[in-house]
DNA sequence: CACACATAGTGAACCATATACACAATTACT
DNA sequence: AGTAATTGTGTATATGGTTCACTATGTGTG
């Protein structure tokens, strides 16, 4: 029983934690939530999509891309127009508004990324990606296998500073 | 503009989303959410609390705590239970359903790290954790500084694989 | 003792994320 | 023409949260 990877762990749950309240709470700042956002960093990506589409990318319901683009067009981020073909789908486009908000926290992010690592060592930064892919890979693995029910307790320190043993 | 800084934030969140969604399924399989289950851990960390003592340890709000209590009694992980002294506090145990549970998700964590952990050298190990380290430093140093909105876009591909560029 | 104030839990109402099911309109295929 | 698939959405439900108001207590002060 290895220590070092406990704390290995809670150190990717602790970062987790972190990083995703900072990002939520600048969001909320915009008027934004995470999943609208990435609904605008979508189609800001590929430009006009369906929403059938939309839901195929965001992997959710069908039904949870029509709440979330009531809520994006209620406050102005994207549009609704009739398909030109198909009369049962209904296009979202990016509005001015939707698509300057999404191009700045596409920059923010990539500035985010050198505040956070921009003074490592490529090295560093290079054996951390190793690890982290490395631990993708055992997931991915570990999942498929069918044996054993996974990592039921895996993250509880959800609120970072846990218990690090 | 480093891209492997930008490659590694992504890497972090990728992780984080895999792993948080490989947690809450094996959770689910024990009739668990990932807001319920935390409770369970920390009541078999420090046995026995009064509710507003679990707020502050979850930090949550006291009426969250009822919400979260409410339904793990009537799934019996838990029991209420009146304070000895303060008529207005309300105790919260651990049922042996509860004390079970928490014991096996304790070592089932433990187990996933060495699975996902155990087969790296421990100098890859160390320089994981001293990356995530400094990137955690990063952070709590430019939220507090009061400059600008902070990465408001920093982690749109939720759903692992996103764009690596 | 009486009164003011703080504390503990909870009802009511609300928002965000997300799902399943049912259903009407439309399109595609035979 | 008729059946089957597709698209979006109404309704209901579960989970994770919050704020506000309110009751029942405890605590401290004059």
């Amino acid at each position: 029983m290895r220590a070092d990877a406990v704390a290995a762990l809670d150190k990717v749950f602790a970062l987790a934690a972190l990083l995703g309240k900072e990002m939520q709470e600048a969001l909320a700042e915009r008027g934004l939530t995470p999943a609208r956002a990435e609904v605008l960093f979508v189609l800001n990506q590929q430009d006009a999509m369906v929403q059938r589409q939309l839901s195929q990318v965001l992997r959710c319901t069908p039904r949870h891309v029509t709440a979330l683009i009531d809520a994006l067009e209620a406050d102005g981020w994207v549009t609704r127009s009739p398909h030109p073909t198909d009369r049962r789908a209904t296009l979202v486009t990016l509005t001015d508004k939707g698509t300057a908000a999404a191009k700045r926290m596409e920059h923010e992010r990539q500035q985010a990324a050198q505040t956070l690592f921009g003074d490592l060592p490529a090295t560093d930064l290079a054996g951390f990606v190793a690890v982290a892919d490395h631990v993708l890979r055992q997931v991915g693995a570990s999942s498929g296998d069918g044996a054993g029910p996974g990592p039921a307790g895996a993250a509880p320190p959800r609120r970072a500073g846990g218990p690090p043993g």
